[in-house]
DNA sequence: CGTTACGTTCAGTCCGATTTGAACGCTGGC
DNA sequence: GCCAGCGTTCAAATCGGACTGAACGTAACG
């Protein structure tokens, strides 16, 4: 259980901001549990805190790590792992972005060139009159356009923040 | 089924967006199939093309309407309903965010401001120590920070948009 | 008016993903 | 070298949410 009040209002809305996303629920908790104590908690604080099984705090805390959210640090005559948070939440804001969006975005043009040739082959074998083919040509011109903006916009975000 | 193997691929490829944005598949096949279709589309062409129930179909082409994504339209002569693709995606893109994104900011001022003050009830109430608190505080500095820029970038984005 | 064709609604089902408990392997201490 | 303490792994349970089929309400057409 926690006792302050204001940390288990930030750990919930961890877990809801994490659930939102599409992500598990335990991993945000178990960052706002971390981001909001003064010293590094063991894996059994963490299940005891959260109340969670040992198991989601095993797998949450090493996702976090690979992320580079949650540091592992070592307790001088302690056996345990303690687990603290990486409070620099720009960095691991730019993290995500380059370890997840950027190459979604990347792989994104990459199909959108494969459908343009794609669509060729339709108009070749007739599975597309002319008229169809044109259309949808344009059509995907406009996703081609929205991508470029993308790209330009990305840069953007990732300077001023 | 539908012939043109460009039109399946921008199909299936909206289905795999939304899943990874936690959006019903349905939704996103159903944005680009009428996306690549030269002409309105009734909602039995579109559960045959996509394979998919009446009902998926019915409550799919609501919510893209009540997102300005999709478009009713009347073909005379006809009774049943017609569809067709809002292809400026820019301007989509812009309503998500003024619909989704920016709501969900706010509430996130909202609930740090709230926070704040239970972290001082937190204090008083002697569920946290004088170092503990001051600890939280800065920490929850570090997220008021991070909601400024994202304040900052935010127009800029919509603007570059 | 009655009938038929549509679209909507709702309860039930299904599916993917997270969470859990238990078994396992490893490491350090005695 | 054995034992206890810890973290990891894996199959099974659980959960939330999307999808479906059937019943319903409505509007057009004869």
């Amino acid at each position: 259980m926690i006792r302050s009040k204001a940390r288990q209002a930030f750990v919930e809305a961890g877990g809801n901001f994490c659930r939102k996303v599409g992500l598990p629920k335990s991993i945000g908790q178990i960052y706002g549990l971390l981001f909001l104590s003064h010293k590094p908690l063991t894996l059994e604080d963490i299940t005891q805190m959260l109340e969670i099984s040992k198991a989601s705090a095993s797998v949450g805390t090493r996702q976090l790590i690979a992320w580079g959210a949650v540091r592992q640090v070592w307790v001088p005559g302690n056996r345990r792992d303690h687990f603290e948070a990486v409070p620099e939440l720009r960095q691991i804001v730019r993290r995500a972005y380059a370890e997840f969006l950027r190459p979604r975005l990347d792989a994104s043009e990459k199909r959108h060139a494969r459908l343009e040739s794609i669509l060729e082959e339709d108009l070749g074998a007739g599975r597309l009159t002319p008229e169809e083919h044109d259309f949808c040509a344009s059509r995907l011109q406009r996703v081609g356009r929205l991508q470029e903006q993308l790209r330009t916009v990305v840069p953007l975000v990732e300077q001023y923040l």
